[in-house]
DNA sequence: CGCGAATGTAATAGCATATAACTTAAAGAA
DNA sequence: TTCTTTAAGTTATATGCTATTACATTCGCG
C-alpha cells in the first residue's frame, strides 16, 4: 500500500516529489502577482511540510525562482509548438505572435517572471534556464519558415520577439486606452508580422542575388 | 545659522525634506537592483532618520515606488526632450530612440521599476505617476513630426515605443549574444525608426488623398 | 503666546529568508 | 538481513523588512 515516489504518499515523512511540487506551486502563485508573490513559506505550508523544506531542494529564493522561469520557459514553448503546428489559414509566424500575446496578457504575472525580471540575465550559459530560454527563441526562428541567409534571419526574429514583448508590456502598462484606444493589441502585432514577413523576402531576395552573382 | 527647509539642516529634529531625499535615495539604490533594491528601512537609516519615519510621507512601500516612478518617468521625459532639442544630423525620432534605448540600458534598474513593474498598471487615472507616464508617451508621438491623421499617428507611436522597450529588454536578457551577436541593438532600434517613418508617410499620403476626395 | 498639525522617535508585532543541529527514511553493501 | 551512508524532512533560532501604535518635538499660524 504504500507506493513511493510517484503521487502524494498519504502519509509519510518525506513529501516523494517536493522539488516539482514546489516548482508547480510557484507558477501558480506567480499567475497572479508574479515573482513577489512567490514566498517559500507559504508554498512549504500549502504542502505540508515544514518551512525550511524548501532548502533541501533549492539554495536559496534565487535558485527556486530560475528553477520556476524556466519551466515556464518550458511552458510556453509547449504552447508555441501546438500553435505553430495546428492546422490554420494564418502564418506560423502569425499564430506564433499572436499566442506569445494571449500568453503575456493571460498569464501576466509568469510574463513578467520570465521577461521582466533579472532572474534570465543572471542565468549561467550552460543552466537550466539559459537552456530554455534558447530553446524559445529557437521556435520564433522557426517560425520564420526562412532558409537561413547570413544572420539577417536571426536579426528578423529578433526584431519580431523584441516588438511582441514590446506591446505585451505597453498594453499591461495600460497604454491601449486612450488616445490610442484604436489600435488593438492584436492589429499591432499583425502589422509587425507582416512587416517582418516583407523584411525577409527582401533579404531572402538580396541573399539570393548575391550569390548568384558570386557564382 | 539655522537654516531651515533647504538643505540638511544639521542638526535638527525634523529632516526638513525627508520626502524628496527619499524619492533621490531610493532612486539611486533602484539604479542597480530595480524595485527589490529599495528598503524604506535602509533608506532611513541612509538618511539619518528613524526607520518608521518614511511612513510619515508615504502609505506603504508601493506608495514610495509610485512616487519614485513617476520621478523616474520626469527623468526620462526630460532626456527625451533633450534628445529631441539638440541639432543634429538624424531625426528627431531616431534621437529619442536611441537616448530610450541609452536609458534603459545604462540605468536599467531604474527601468525596470518603470516599464517591468505592475506598479504603473496600478495608477489611478488622474495620480502623479500616470500623469508622468502618459506625458512620456506625448514626447513618443511629438517625435514623429508628424501632424494628426485619424489614429494613425499614434498607432505608430505605439509601434515605435513597443519595439524599444523590446529591444531594451531582449537586450538586457543576453539575446543579443549568441547566434544574433551580429545585429547590434542600435540598428535593429535604427530599422525600427526606419519603418515607422516609411509607414507614417504611406499613412499622411493615404490620409491627404482621402480628404481631397472628400472636399 | 499658545495651540494644532505635521513630522519625527521608540517600542513592538508579524512575516519572510536563511542557517544550524537533530531525526527519519531509503537504498545499497556486508 | 542488518548496518551504514546519505537524502530529505523537522524544530529552533537569528536576522531583516514592513507596518502600526503611542508618544515627543517642532513649525506655523491666529
Amino acid at each position: 500500500m504504500r507506493s513511493r515516489p510517484a503521487r502524494k504518499p498519504a502519509k509519510t515523512y518525506h513529501h516523494g516529489d517536493l522539488r516539482d511540487a514546489l516548482i508547480e506551486a510557484a507558477l501558480q502563485e506567480a499567475e497572479r502577482g508574479g515573482a513577489e508573490a512567490i514566498s517559500i513559506k507559504a508554498l512549504a505550508k500549502k504542502l505540508g511540510v515544514s518551512q525550511p523544506a524548501p532548502y533541501r531542494h533549492f539554495a536559496d529564493r534565487e535558485a527556486l525562482l530560475a528553477a520556476v522561469t524556466a519551466q515556464a520557459f518550458r511552458q510556453l514553448s509547449a504552447l508555441l509548438r501546438d500553435a505553430m503546428a495546428r492546422p490554420s489559414q494564418q502564418s506560423k509566424l502569425s499564430r506564433l505572435a499572436q499566442a506569445t500575446l494571449d500568453f503575456g496578457l493571460r498569464r501576466n504575472g509568469i510574463y513578467r517572471l520570465m521577461f521582466a525580471s533579472r532572474t534570465v540575465s543572471c542565468a549561467a550559459k550552460g543552466s537550466e534556464l539559459h537552456e530554455a530560454t534558447r530553446e524559445t527563441f529557437a521556435l520564433v526562428i522557426e517560425a520564420l519558415e526562412a532558409p537561413a541567409v547570413g544572420y539577417l534571419r536571426e536579426r528578423q526574429a529578433l526584431k519580431i520577439w523584441a516588438a511582441l514583448h514590446g506591446v505585451v508590456m505597453l498594453a499591461e502598462q495600460g497604454l491601449f486606452t486612450g488616445e490610442a484606444a484604436h489600435a488593438t493589441r492584436e492589429e499591432l502585432v499583425e502589422d509587425f508580422v507582416n512587416e517582418t514577413k516583407a523584411a525577409l523576402a527582401v533579404a531572402i531576395k538580396d541573399a539570393r542575388g548575391r550569390t548568384k552573382a558570386g557564382a
